[in-house]
RNA sequence: GGCGCUAUCGUCUAAGGGUUAGGACGGAGCCCUCUCAAGGCUCAAAUACGGGUUCGAAUCCCGUUAGCGCUACCA
């Protein structure tokens, strides 16, 4: 089994184009095919070396891999021999009239333009003469019309797929400066790279009648096809820059934090499903798992919105990537955005850090504002009021404190040393551990949200947390 | 306009003639609990519409509607 995935490079790495990326790479690892990676940039006018590189940079982010990689414009004379071999062999012909523009096309009704008159007719002898005295012409394909014919093929997602030649129109293999067109490139890298499987997007499920016929007249092996729905937005547009923005770019997933691992189980579950209830997988049992018959029919909706542009799916499936990921690993991805944040995160620090933070982040970037307390030197700005516990007032605060000052000067400074003589602290105040946390909790971590104190104090020290008591006191007399 | 594809909770989806139409996210509530999370439990929430076929239809057929795709010398 062969393979491939072709993106143009006319813009970033689109998520839907990241997902048949996704899609054709799972179905040819699960059957011990070759993975193709086919740049598609015949399309000279829009093509950017910038867009090459985010494609790039956004499968080696989702740590996809491919086996054999090509660039068409590098195969531009495969192109044009094999578009020969068609006039030669009759199917197809010179057009010489000039391109329509959009105006012209505007006034069309009442079906659809299948040829340009007086072009099918013309004899060879006529069209050789006009293409040697340089006269410009695109090389179209001679659909067959009397009879007409209906093509048919059956589709690895959708079924069987029939249409008549009557409705086929007869599209370009050469534009009239020479350089192919979509499908007569693609056609003839497919047959030339011996693809067996064409697993792309719905869009081109129509197109797929035109393939056939290119194939045939090519006179190779046909390959079998599987059409994916599209992805779209939640107004039921597809999606685009110009609209959506940011939504669409593989590299907003990256920057927002997500794992590689998260985000493409994520693009899986848009229109694909194991059929067993499983959501959560890891990339082997989504290999294991992949089958064309698990693909939909329908397009799906990638569910942001204008505020938020990441799907609640998405994050909690990245939430538990991360929960479910070796401490060691963790610290790994998470290093990067620590650093990013501009706090000096040493190694061991991070590792103690970790798993105090692991079930409270949806997304790695989140790191920084879980976790501030643990790198900055200096806590920042605090109300003082919030170190006032429930039914308490400024002077519990300060009594609370104060005890655990004493508390913390003397006990081993290990979670399991800490929390007997700060619960009995409590109760000798006469007061519930909540009121008696919570002042501390602040003292030491500047807001009432953070990890279990106990470890939470193990990790900052002993001398930090002095310090940071000692600062809240004096607050709280200042007040 | 022509041709084609699609239609189940807000979203992703399961069920492909017989189910109280299942799961997940998100939402609401409860439990757990030193806060926040995580976790557990509970609740609300769907077969687009109209006809057929059938003892029986979300499921098969026809039509309508809606959305999407193709209809370029874009891919």
């Amino acid at each position: 089994m062969r393979v491939r995935f072709a993106p143009s490079p006319t813009g970033y790495l689109h998520i839907g184009s990241a997902r048949t990326f996704i899609f054709n790479w799972l179905y040819a690892r699960r059957n011990q095919g070759t993975m193709i990676l086919r740049i598609d940039d015949t399309d000279v006018e829009r093509n950017t070396e910038e867009s090459l590189a985010s494609i790039f940079d956004g499968l080696r982010w989702l740590e996809l891999d491919w086996d054999e990689q090509y660039r068409q414009s590098e195969r531009l004379e495969l192109h044009r021999r094999r578009a020969e071999e068609i006039l030669a062999k009759g199917f197809a012909y010179r057009d010489f009239t000039p391109a329509r523009t959009a105006e012209d096309d505007s006034g069309r009704e009442g079906g659809a333009w299948l040829f340009n008159t007086g072009m099918r007719e013309l004899s060879r002898q006529e069209s050789d003469r006009r293409a040697a005295a340089r006269e410009p012409f695109v090389l179209r394909f001679r659909v067959p019309r009397q009879p007409e014919r209906t093509i048919s093929f059956d589709d690895g997602v959708f079924g069987p797929q029939a249409k008549s030649t009557a409705d086929i129109e007869d599209f370009a293999l050469l534009r009239s400066n020479g350089m192919p067109t979509y499908h007569m490139a693609s056609c003839a890298d497919d047959a030339d790279m011996r693809i067996t499987d064409i697993v792309r997007g719905q869009d081109h499920l129509t197109n797929t009648f035109k393939h056939i016929l290119i194939f045939e007249a090519l006179g190779v092996d046909m390959p079998r096809f599987g059409h994916l729905p599209l992805l779209i937005a939640p107004d039921g547009a597809k999606l685009s820059k110009r609209r959506h923005g940011p939504v669409v770019s593989v590299t907003t997933y990256q920057a927002a934090g997500f794992l590689p691992q998260a985000y493409v189980n994520f693009l899986c579950l848009l229109g694909w499903n194991p059929k067993d209830n499983r959501e959560l997988m890891t990339r082997h049992e989504l290999i294991e798992a992949f089958s064309l018959a698990g693909v939909n029919r329908s397009n799906a909706v990638v569910n942001f919105t204008e505020d938020d542009p990441i799907d609640p799916k998405a994050l909690w499936l990245n939430a538990q990537h991360i929960y479910g990921l070796p401490i060691e690993e963790l610290c790994r991805r998470l290093a990067p955005f620590v650093q990013a944040a501009g706090f000096a995160a040493d190694e061991q620090k991070l590792l103690r850090v970790t798993p105090l933070i692991r079930e409270r982040i949806r997304l790695l970037s989140d790191v920084t504002a879980v976790a501030d307390f643990f790198f900055a030197r200096e806590l920042a700005p605090y109300d003082p009021a919030e170190l006032i516990p429930q039914k308490g007032d400024a002077q519990l605060a300060l009594r609370v404190l104060e005890r655990a000052r004493q508390v913390l000067a003397q006990a081993d400074f290990t979670q399991a040393s800490l929390e007997a003589p700060l619960r009995s602290a409590a109760a000798e105040l006469g007061i519930k551990t909540g009121q008696m946390f919570q002042p501390i909790r602040v003292a030491v971590c500047g807001r009432k949200n953070a990890p279990p104190l106990f470890e939470t104090l193990e990790v900052l020290g002993r001398e930090t947390c002095l310090e940071r008591i000692e600062q809240a006191i004096e607050k709280l007399r200042r007040e």
